[in-house]
DNA sequence: TAAAGCTATGACACCGGTTACCAAATGCGC
DNA sequence: GCGCATTTGGTAACCGGTGTCATAGCTTTA
């Protein structure tokens, strides 16, 4: 028998649920019942069935299950990169709520002002037939695109501000309220003449933490003239350009609120190239408690919320999200962000 | 006609080949052989086919399609958190390498320490099946980890040192004669007293950086006290604790190479809890050029390796590892890193 | 002119799971 | 000991693609 092939068999082969079938005495249709825990099963045959997968590490094959089941297990994350421990956070908070399950998470990384942006997400979205997807901001902002991602017959949930969408399709943190805090904080310092850093125009958080500023303001009685506030981009350059306008007026601010960390770090930033004592001679705030604010100096006092509980949350809403279950917009979906106080903030010296 | 059925079809029901096949009037298997470029097809009928699918917007379904090939698309991407920008450029390196390929990524963080890593990646890769996966530092450090990997039958590239691995199997960036080119460059300006905070024990990136540091030394024909070279952990804490060691020196070092940025950010903060001029008094190199570096004052100078591109070609490599393909060998897999210049190095001012 | 080769296409089994449906075995009341 | 409901397990078809092989029609070759 010189021509006969080598039995050896190759290491990647497999066992299916034939094998497992064929092992332990029974049906595939048996095996399947087994692994799907389906009551009426004779104990006897369960072990039985149950010692063979055991055996031979037979697990089911995803893509032949989704393929009979007529869906699959594959969850998207959408995201405009702006800030990446806020991404990676967020990754870990899904895959958290992801755990246990079947599901997988594929990640895709868009481009917000590209043309070719709604095709990219058809594209993903109906290649994989994803199951449903996470969208982050500030991309979740974009109305159009959760309707496309629906019209795809795909289910979604967006990370943003509460008002965006119904309680089924959003988690959301209280950043007015956070802000409208630490804002009063400042005031409670003795800050008079506080300045703020908006986030780009029109984007929902930047619109929220703006009224939480106001808030705060109106609030004390305190009233600021309006140029007090300057647009950002939420970006270390933007940061640092705001802040030589807000330091060119007199009398300058004695403390920034910045929509977010990146800027927060641009105020500092910028004020060292000035040659002013922070925070004695300028006091700051951020927003995100990114890697950043901890890693300056001064340590950033900045705005926490929590991404990773959130991002578990957007997960285990999705899934809840199945035709038939109401329980999706029952998940919890309001998280609260909290004012972390290190370095950045003291009274005015003046 | 009362019972007839509503002739609106679900929106949500995609085309399948067969409706491709019906509707074209051909076979199904003719259908595959236009989606897959097959050779030796009418073209009248080719432009029939063709019509047909982009009139329905037809899309293969990728997992009946792996479940008929025996194999499938996806790639894992298994990490440490060491950063999460390193993460997160390299997530979209390995996205652009699977560009315009029927690949996916999955990415899959894990413990190190944790006992159960074995477990967890093994079966992270058995469930999905997964065609292969790219393994990060320090996490691609570990042989048995790769071993294993390869056991289950699934390809790996990792990132890391040269010395790891031979050429299909590692993305490699020159750390060494970066480290070299910077510590150089301390020498030029005049430090004759350079520390060193090096990465954590045994990690082959910290032998690498290290062995660089000290070439550099010995090219010049500096000798310099062991103890000039502190262990650190890649942590910022790591970074501000091994700098006070150094700074309680006497006579202290006038300038200090850190092996990464958390810990070059840590010598900053560490030299301003002294009240030490930066670079006036103290000048820092770090390691990465992530975000980091450049937040801070005085914007650090530092190594930049290619991570971007260094995750295209691991991609790349991968999937030019089809068994019977040699050339994965050949995908580029070394990339040369070079010095940031910025503004933490000046001459001592001794 | 017959034999052989090539091209274009279809029929059919199969990948590894699932469900629908049916049959055999079991338990129960009478 | 019988009929009937309830378990339990098997068979066959199917999900949406792909591979193998056969075949009809045409061209080339001897």
């Amino acid at each position: 028998m010189p021509s006969q092939p080598k039995p050896a068999k190759r290491a990647a082969a497999k066992p299916t649920i034939n094998d497992i079938a064929r092992l332990a005495g029974v049906s595939k249709k048996t095996v399947s019942r087994v692994i799907n825990r389906a009551d009426s099963i004779n104990p006897q045959t369960r072990a039985k069935v149950e010692a063979m997968i055991a055996e031979t590490g037979y697990v089911p094959n995803p893509q032949a299950r989704a393929l009979a089941l007529g869906r699959n297990f594959l969850i998207g994350l959408i995201h405009d990169n702006p800030n990446a421990q806020m991404i990676l956070n967020m990754q870990q908070g899904i895959l958290e709520g992801l755990r246990d399950t079947e599901f997988e998470m594929l990640v895709r990384p868009v481009d917000r002002t590209s043309p070719a942006l709604f095709d990219d997400v058809e594209r993903f979205i109906s290649r994989q037939r994803l199951f449903g997807v996470v969208i982050l901001p500030p991309l979740s902002e974009n109305d159009k695109l959760a309707k496309l991602v629906e019209s795809l017959g795909c289910r979604y949930v967006r990370m943003g501000s509460a008002e965006l969408d119904d309680p089924q399709h959003i988690v959301a943190s209280n950043d007015r309220d956070a802000v409208r805090e630490a804002v009063q904080y400042l005031i409670e310092q003795g800050h008079r003449r506080i300045g703020h850093i908006t986030g780009p125009n029109g984007f929902r958080s930047a619109i929220e933490r703006q009224r939480g500023y106001e808030e705060a303001l109106a609030a004390a009685g305190i009233k600021v003239p309006q140029s007090m506030v300057v647009a950002g981009e939420y970006t270390f350059d933007s940061g640092v350009r705001a802040t030589e306008k807000l330091l060119d007026m007199s009398p300058p601010p004695t403390a920034i609120f910045a929509a977010n960390d990146e800027m927060a770090a641009g105020v500092l930033f910028a004020a060292r190239l000035r040659g002013l004592q922070v925070p004695g001679q300028l006091s700051i705030i951020g927003f995100d408690d990114t890697p950043i604010a901890s890693r300056v100096w001064p340590p950033l006092t900045t705005v926490r919320w929590p991404i990773v509980a959130m991002g578990r949350s957007a997960a285990l809403k999705l899934i809840a999200s199945e035709a038939g279950r109401a329980d999706a917009a029952e998940e919890p979906w309001r998280f609260v962000s909290t004012l972390i106080r290190r370095g950045s903030v003291t009274s005015p010296s003046a």
